[in-house]
Formats: structure tokens, sequence, C-alpha cells
DNA sequence: AATATTGTCAACCGCATAGAG
DNA sequence: ACTCTATGCGGTTGACAATAT
């Protein structure tokens, strides 16, 4: 039947929104909040459709944007969470206060992607890249498990989030640990799930960057690869690992990198830890490892260390 | 200095889905 | 149960900036 156009595209402005228009969105907003997007236009007396404006609000606009670069761990966490949680972008977004989805999508396709590439790891996937065509590879995993893997990563988001509105309802003394964050999803139902799998045996269940790692242990050099070189290396990086247009493309990027086949564990990740993790034991400490002097787990709480520097 | 190439990021497009009627 | 509308999301595009030749 198809669909009426968010708006009557006819005679509304397109392109990037000059700072009238932005003053216009946000003191209207401010005034009325923003109600229908559809009619906040009109209502606002902005040549623009709703969409439009949504999402120069949603990415610009909104006064809890966090501006500047991105931190190592945040871009850690960004990886972490794609681990598992794939191209959600939102749902990454949500791990991240004052990111937005486009800037995480952007941050993603510009600078991770390429670096895990370097690294000789599928970006989609996060496992080595010689696992996709290598002789060392796994089986692909079956429907049954890539439908279980991805109910998990749905409980798992959804516990993230619930731990998440917890802090900000506790006191922060109560939460300012990096760790507690990762203790509360290891003693929810979604840590249990987990034990229970590994207890049983039952290997059905290996999530994507299980697969990537399944030789990883607590503790073991595999954390040594460091996945966030200092900033200023991560500026020299397009210099040491140039990628070739036409090996952007292709899955075999890698293999132009300077990196060795010795980096391709390095793609551990706080699921790995948790999956690992002998079942029963629920000592936590090896979750304040650091390496390279980051923490494994970055704060994801509203930490205001994770501001940016101009 | 001029031009070509590459990188970045804001914005758009179209699909999926929730919810109201 | 079905249709329609509004919104959210992810993929993609294009303008501009930076860098290389």
């Amino acid at each position: 039947m198809g669909r009426a156009p968010c708006c009557d595209k006819r005679g509304l402005k397109k392109g990037p929104w000059t700072p009238e228009e932005d003053e216009i969105l946000v003191n209207y907003i401010n005034t009325h909040g923003h109600g229908s997007w559809r009619s906040l236009p009109k209502l606002a007396g902005l040549l623009r459709c709703g969409k439009s404006c949504r999402l120069r609000w949603t990415n610009y606009l909104r006064p809890d944007i966090k501006r500047g670069p991105f931190t190592s761990e945040e871009e850690k966490l960004v990886i972490q969470l794609h681990a598992i949680l794939g191209n959600r972008w939102a749902a990454i977004a949500s791990q991240l206060p004052g990111r937005t989805d486009n800037e995480i999508k952007n941050l993603w396709n510009t600078h991770l992607k390429k670096r895990l590439v370097c690294m000789g790891l599928d970006p989609q996937t996060h496992e080595p890249a010689s696992n996709s065509f290598g002789s060392i590879s796994k089986p692909p995993a079956s429907p049954s498990t890539r439908h279980m893997a991805q109910w998990e990563s749905a409980r798992l988001e959804a516990e993230a989030r619930l731990s998440k509105e917890s802090l900000l309802h506790n006191p922060p003394s109560l939460v300012n640990s990096d760790s507690d964050y990762f203790l509360r999803i290891w003693n929810s139902e979604v840590g249990e799930s987990f034990r229970k799998l590994k207890k049983s045996g039952e290997a059905a269940y290996q999530s994507p960057v299980s697969q990537a790692s399944s030789s990883t242990k607590v503790g073991s050099t595999s954390m040594d690869i460091d996945l966030f070189p200092n900033r200023e290396a991560n500026q020299n990086e397009d210099t040491e690992c140039k990628i070739s247009k036409s090996s952007t493309e292709d899955a075999n990027a890698g293999s132009d990198c300077s990196s060795s086949n010795d980096m391709e564990d390095s793609s551990e990740s706080a699921l790995q830890l948790l999956l690992d993790f002998p079942a029963g034991n629920n000592d936590m400490s090896f979750l304040e490892e650091h390496v390279d002097g980051y923490s494994i787990f970055p704060s994801i709480t509203t930490d205001t260390s994770l501001s940016n520097a101009p």
C-alpha cells in the first residue's frame, strides 16, 4: 500500500543545520518539550521534517551529549559491546553516557573496524580473520546456536541496562567500582546461565567471542596484547598499518598489516572472561586486572573521568 | 601551488516495529 | 484482527577537511 512520507517534503529544507535553526529548535524544545516530532517543525517555525529535527536534537543538540574524541576506555568498551551485540549501535550507545548511536557507528566504521582488521580480526565476528577461511577454521555455528547466542546477547544487554539504571538510583559510594557492574552481571541470571552451561559441559553455545578464543585462560598472557596503544600511537596507526583501498574491503586485509599471528587472541573481552571463568567461583578479582595501564573493564557509569580533554 | 586522494562525520533514507484506533 | 501513524534504528551518502602527490 505504500508508506506515507513522514512529512510533506516539498518546500522543506535539507542539508546542514544553521545556528539559527539550532537555536529555534533548542528554544522550542526547552520551552515545550519535543512532543510530537511530526508537528514540532510547524509549531516551532522550522522548514524541516520532524525526522530531521529529531535527529538533530538526539545527535547534536541534546544537552547531555558528550563532545570530543572518544577515550581509550570508551573505545575499548565499544569493541567489547560490539563483540556481544553486533551492529546494534543504539544498544551500544545506551551503555556510553553522552554518546549517540550515530557517533558510535561512525567511530566503528572509521577507526575501530580498521583497527581490528589490522590486528587480524574479523570486525564482524571478532574472530581471527584466518578462522573465516583458513585451515584452522571451525565449522560455522548452527542456526540454533546462533539463535541462542542472540538470545543470550539480548539478555546480557537487558541485564546491563538494568544494572546501569540501578546505578542511577544508588548512592555513588555503593557503585563506584568498575568491577561492580560486571559483578552484578556475573551474579545475575545471565551469569548463572553461563555457569550452568559451562558446568553441564554442553558446549552447544559459544558466543562469537568465545569461539574466537576458546583457549583463553583467566589471567593468561593472551591479555598482553594492547588493543589500545596510546593516543600518539593511534594517530600514527594509518602509517603503521596502511590498508590499501582494495584490501580494505577484503577480509584478508589483515595480511597487509604489521600485526603478527600472536595478535589473533587479542579479541578477549569481558564476556570471554565471564565465559571462561571457573564455574562456581565468585572470586572477581580478575576483573580488576589492568592491561597496559587500562582497566579491562572501563567505567560505564556516569564517570566524569571519561570527559574528554578539549 | 594545484590537484587528487583519503578520512571524517553530520545528515538523509528506508525499513521495522510499537501502539493507537 | 487489521490498518495506519509515529518513532527508532541501521545503512548509506555527500560535503568538507586533511593529507599526499
